[in-house]
DNA sequence: GTCTATACACAGATAGAC
DNA sequence: GTCTATCTGTGTATAGAC
């Protein structure tokens, strides 16, 4: 299975650099050195191998965040999102495609977002207990605010790349470190 | 120019109801009781006539907005956009389609964030004018925090509709007032 | 203004040879 | 395992009749 993995760093880098009009299965096996028919033996179908495009994509970026997680990790996250545009738009690009119900990537993002949803609420709860965020936030709406928050400054900003993401996911920090009672 | 009105205010029914697989020419076409044909004669092109559709869809909204501005406008905003989901689904489809650079919808976009955003901010700055935020918030910066927030949980809420989009809105509202020095 | 018919383009899937 | 060739589906656009 290395060739698989070997197809999906390629992949990453050249949507990373070249945007979602890259993004069909007939250019990726060209940046890859195959033909259509070639990658897709690997992976079957479009879905698959874009799911798992994006899936290899959370892990590098579970990797490095691995250093230091907590608040600083989630900015420098949003800024290094910041470098790889097209990624941002593949993301987003198939996210509303799967937002049909019976789309064969439907599962795949709700789980994502329920376990990304978890794994924040808990750093929130562990950021109430050091004492870093007031203790009588709410931690899961937190959670789901600042996802959301954050999913929303990257659509907003590929409309306007002048928009600095990382600032106002620091700023929300700031306002919740403010809103203890 | 009423049957073109006619035509938007019917497929705004039918998409809304039927969700973004009902959101080719042809089955807008089909609603609307034209032949695919019939409908591009008054449109064009199928970006013309979605722009159309999402731009009808906000000067629906801000007719239903005016009665009362505020924070709770923009909760009772969010809480009816739960109940039309195919909208929901458009929208986020078609933006994530348009923020290719060179898309003609583009712009439309680009603009309509733009003046969203202003029209936030400037809420917010009359809210701290009337003592209802604290003033040494940064409103611009509310506004696009905001504005981010709702989209997203919109992209989140299309794999979740458990989601509780409005109650997220009211909370965030709640911690800008908490925030104040 | 509206229809029927058709052209065109694209992208994904699949068959079968090597 | 990889290629070439081809099929199929889908969706938009257009030509031309009524």
């Amino acid at each position: 299975m290395a060739k698989r993995e070997e197809i999906l760093t390629t992949a990453l880098e050249i949507v990373a650099r070249d945007g979602y009009s890259k993004a069909t299965v007939r250019e990726l096996a060209d940046a890859v050195g195959l033909s259509q028919a070639g990658l897709l033996h690997y992976f079957g179908t479009k879905e698959v191998l874009f799911t798992a495009i994006l899936q290899r994509r959370d892990e590098v970026d579970v990797d490095r965040a691995l250093g230091d997680p907590g608040e600083d990790s989630l900015v420098e996250l949003v800024e290094h999102n910041a470098e790889v545009p097209g990624l941002v738009q593949l993301y987003s690009r198939f996210a509303s495609e799967a937002a049909e119900k019976d789309h064969p990537s439907h599962e795949f993002f709700r789980e994502r977002y329920r376990l990304s949803r978890a794994g924040l609420a808990a750093e929130v709860e562990r950021m109430q207990a050091s004492g870093e965020l007031p203790s009588d936030l709410d931690a899961e709406r937190i959670a789901i605010m600042m996802f959301a928050m954050i999913d929303g400054l990257q659509t907003h900003w590929m409309f306007d790349p002048e928009l600095d993401m990382a600032q106002h996911v620091s700023y929300f920090w700031e306002v919740l470190r403010r809103a203890g009672k």
